[in-house]
DNA sequence: ATGAGTTCTATTTTT
DNA sequence: TAGAACTCAT
């Protein structure tokens, strides 16, 4: 092939059509590292695609020699998506994913030569503190001392600079006993056949590092590695991607690197902003493409964003610019208390509602989840739908993860972790300290829990024994099934569905576990296997294509759908938000924030000790990652910013005084209207003052005797009339006084009608459910005689 | 085994 | 304040 001639008849190709100067830069980038600074809203997503996309369409590589890395589920999917609109090709052949995603497919690979049993499983965070938990109590040490979770972490975060137990550098005892606890655990996972998360990093990380041919297999392989959202990799996932490249060889290779410093908010996760100027330098970068034009937001809120970043020092240097005009300035509103400014927000919601914004093109975002409460509680009382990300994921549900457990002993029945979850759930006279004599003489023969069972005498023992009996009369009765099948036998032999047919609230869980059968369903008929699901790339596998299941790549052996479908549960938790309402308005963190965008945006809690937090407050790293994350709140309003903070706000139990955060006065003047009149700004004290006044039991009567007229924002604002509550007795058929039925609460009596139309609420009192308010237009309710 | 009572803790968390 | 995790009594 004759890459210049191709790539000369490819500039008039219809996919480049439309990208500005340096989007066309960074799609048809020479095959070299490159580095893209890519600003938030600049089109990221469609250079990476795009690139993709071209080098095919070119002939400068063939699908399985593209390697493209994102951090979430939803990056990798959007960009698989996007390219099978782009491309006749078969975008399987592509390693498209998640870095996790991509390991798990390297290692099911690889499974011998990274000591792994065929069928390894993955443990979830969860998973993982409970293990650590374990041997935690099997060294008999203080759990006061080990909390659980921070072994995790440290666990973890040893993995993650790619030390093993013996290569931590161990100073005092505390840190002696925790690689003491990182050894064990371990043993433990390697006994059990499970991988916590950074452990499928480190895994592949260390088997490409040892292992020559495997090494230049891939590296001969991958001819285009793209990464998205450096900014947020690891030393490890740094490392990982150099075995694909290494720096500082020819080999026509190419590393092409997208992020944004600016938006890196995961350093206290582990990543490392710094991975990016090293990686300038290490790949010798030659050109550093910035993608500046930004087409999601009107001026004032990219001047907003520009002007607070750069107080930010060590940045690669970036300023955002649109075409779109200055469009409204960003209304900043100052509340007496975080009731007060929930309040606020509900108007502001209903006006922009009814001048017709989607209501799910709005976002509130605080910096901590516990803010959510107090608006929660006000837009659920004004019956406006609402939507909180951050919840239970659908496989972190309890149910979920109990039928999991079960398909899991299906496959491994060593794995220790869900023999705990499930031994005695539902309840089989099984108790603790049965499992505490199990778990004693487990440890003492080097066995796992199934395979000590016979060995518990008395009627313990025999219960256990019938518990492992369920098990393998389960395996026999579910041998050849489909996965739908499978799942619903166990759930049926578990006892797991009739514990929840019976239990008095078992009937969401109940719901909840028929989802399971659905996802099972769906992740067969979309996956179809021997395409991208247990991910083994096509051109490596030997063995026959048997729908339905995956050969091995070194012995053709067949992998189950069952294995498959726990490993896409253990990499995908799913969606993390509540109940789907259409047209609902959107709740979330800034964190969570990051790559949405909305029309409209307000930016709450705006206040010092929260937003920046108090915690990250007292380092110079940690109020430049606030201000990142405060740009990163900025830049998601596509039209509409609005910013608020509060005098006076619930804290743990406490009301607490507060002054406007310090990014105030880090935005530019002119592009912030106050709907409330300007104070004296940061460090002020005048809150101190109020909270003085309060305490002399005055209030803000001695503040305004003071001569401090310009505060009377700070009185309560009285409920606009058209806020007032409109009182009737009938709606719809319900009657103030007579009953009605919920379809989660049951019966109830109804105490009060109040507004209409899509605001109507009512009050109902159901019993041992308590009183609760309910937006007519989204609760289902009856009325009954 | 279950429920009531007690104590503790509260920043963010892509996999 | 509120929730989770835990203890203790039934």
């Amino acid at each position: 092939m004759n890459p210049d001639a191709d790539v000369a008849a490819a500039q008039h190709s219809p996919l480049l059509k439309n990208l500005n100067p340096e989007q066309l830069a960074a799609v048809t980038a020479a095959p070299e590292p490159a580095l893209i600074l890519a600003g938030a809203g600049s089109g990221k997503t469609r250079v990476l695609t795009t690139r993709i996309a071209w080098l095919l369409q070119t002939g400068q590589v063939s699908p399985a020699g593209v390697m493209a890395v994102t951090f979430t589920n939803k990056a990798a999917k959007e960009m698989l998506a996007r390219l099978s609109t782009m491309l006749p090709f078969n975008v399987r052949g592509m390693w498209i994913g998640t870095f996790h995603g991509l390991c798990n497919r390297f290692l099911r690979a690889h499974w011998k030569l990274a000591h792994l049993p065929q069928a390894f499983q993955i443990l979830d965070a969860s998973d993982t503190t409970s293990a650590v938990k374990r041997v935690i109590k099997a060294m008999k040490l203080d759990e006061e001392r080990f909390v659980p979770k921070q072994v995790g972490w440290f666990i973890a975060g040893c993995k993650e600079d790619g030390l093993r137990p013996g290569d931590v550098e161990v100073r005092d005892d505390q840190t002696r006993k925790l690689v003491e606890i990182y050894a064990n655990y371990e043993d433990q996972c390697q006994r059990e056949g499970v991988v916590d998360f950074a452990e499928l990093m480190l895994r592949s990380y260390e088997l490409l590092r040892d292992n020559a041919a495997v090494r230049e297999h891939y590296q001969h392989r991958f001819r285009h590695i793209l990464v998205d959202e450096f900014q947020d990799t690891n030393k490890l996932q740094y490392a990982w991607l150099k075995m694909f490249c290494p720096p500082g060889r020819d080999q026509g290779q190419s590393l092409l690197a997208v992020g944004d410093d600016d938006q890196s908010i995961y350093a206290f996760r582990g990543a490392r902003v710094g991975n990016m100027a090293d990686f300038e330098r290490e790949y010798r970068v030659r050109k550093v493409i910035k993608l500046e034009q930004n087409y999601r937001s009107f001026g004032h809120i990219l001047d907003a964003a520009n002007e607070l970043i750069s107080r930010n020092s060590q940045r690669l240097g970036k300023t955002l610019r649109t075409d779109a005009g200055q469009g409204e300035p960003i209304r900043v509103f100052e509340a007496p208390s975080d009731f007060a400014e929930a309040q606020w927000l509900i108007e502001e919601v209903q006006s922009l509602y009814r001048g017709g914004m989607d209501r799910q093109q709005i976002a509130i975002l605080y910096r901590s989840n516990a803010q959510s409460r107090v608006i929660e509680s006000a837009l659920f009382n004004s019956g406006i739908p609402y939507r909180v990300y951050g919840g239970l994921r659908f496989f972190e549900r309890a149910e979920v993860k109990h039928a999991l457990a079960y398909l899991r002993l299906l496959e491994n029945a060593n794995d220790d972790t869900s023999f705990l979850r499930v031994v005695n759930f539902p309840t089989r006279g099984i108790g603790a300290k049965t499992l505490e004599t199990l778990q004693d003489l487990a440890k003492a023969s080097g066995r796992s829990l199934y395979q000590t069972v016979s060995a518990v005498p008395g009627k313990g023992g025999a219960n256990l024994v019938a518990f492992t009996n369920l098990i393998d009369s389960t395996r026999n009765l579910t041998q050849g099934l489909t996965l739908r099948e499978i799942i619903e036998q166990v759930l049926e032999t578990s006892g797991l569905a009739d514990f929840y047919r019976t239990d008095k609230d078992g009937a969401e869980r109940l719901e909840n576990l028929d989802e399971l059968v659905n996802a099972a369903e769906a992740f067969v008929m979309q996956e179809g296997f021997g395409k991208n699901a247990v991910g083994l790339p096509v051109d490596e596998v030997a063995g026959p294509g048997t729908p339905g299941a995956v050969p091995d790549a070194e012995t053709g052996e067949i992998m189950s759908p069952l294995v498959a479908f726990l490993t896409h549960a253990s990499l995908e938790a799913g969606d993390n938000q509540a109940q789907a309402g259409q047209d609902a308005v959107q709740l979330m963190t800034v964190h969570s924030a990051k790559g949405l965008e909305f029309d409209a945006v307000f930016i709450t809690g705006l206040e010092e000790g929260l937003f920046p937090h108090e915690n990250a407050m007292s380092d110079h790293d940690g109020l430049e990652e606030e201000r990142r994350l405060m740009y990163v709140a900025i830049t998601r309003a596509r039209q509409k910013l609005s910013m608020s903070f509060c005098q006076t706000r619930m804290l743990h139990g406490q009301t607490r005084y507060h002054i406007k955060s310090r990014f105030f006065d880090e935005l530019p003047e002119e592009s912030l209207k106050w709907l409330t009149p300007r104070n004296q700004g940061f460090g002020s004290g005048f809150a101190r003052e109020y909270q003085a006044a309060w305490e002399r039991g005055s209030g803000l009567k001695g503040m305004v005797g003071a001569g401090r007229v310009e505060k009377a924002a700070w009185v309560e604002p009285p409920v606009p009339a058209s806020m007032k509550p409109k009182v009737s007795e009938e709606h719809g058929g319900l009657r103030v006084g007579k009953g009605v039925f919920h379809t989660k609460f049951g019966e109830g009596v109804l105490l009060t009608l109040e507004g209409a139309g899509a605001d109507a609420r009512a009050q109902v009192n159901f019993g041992r459910h308590g009183t609760k308010w309910l937006a007519l237009s989204v609760a289902k309710l009856t009325p009954i005689d």
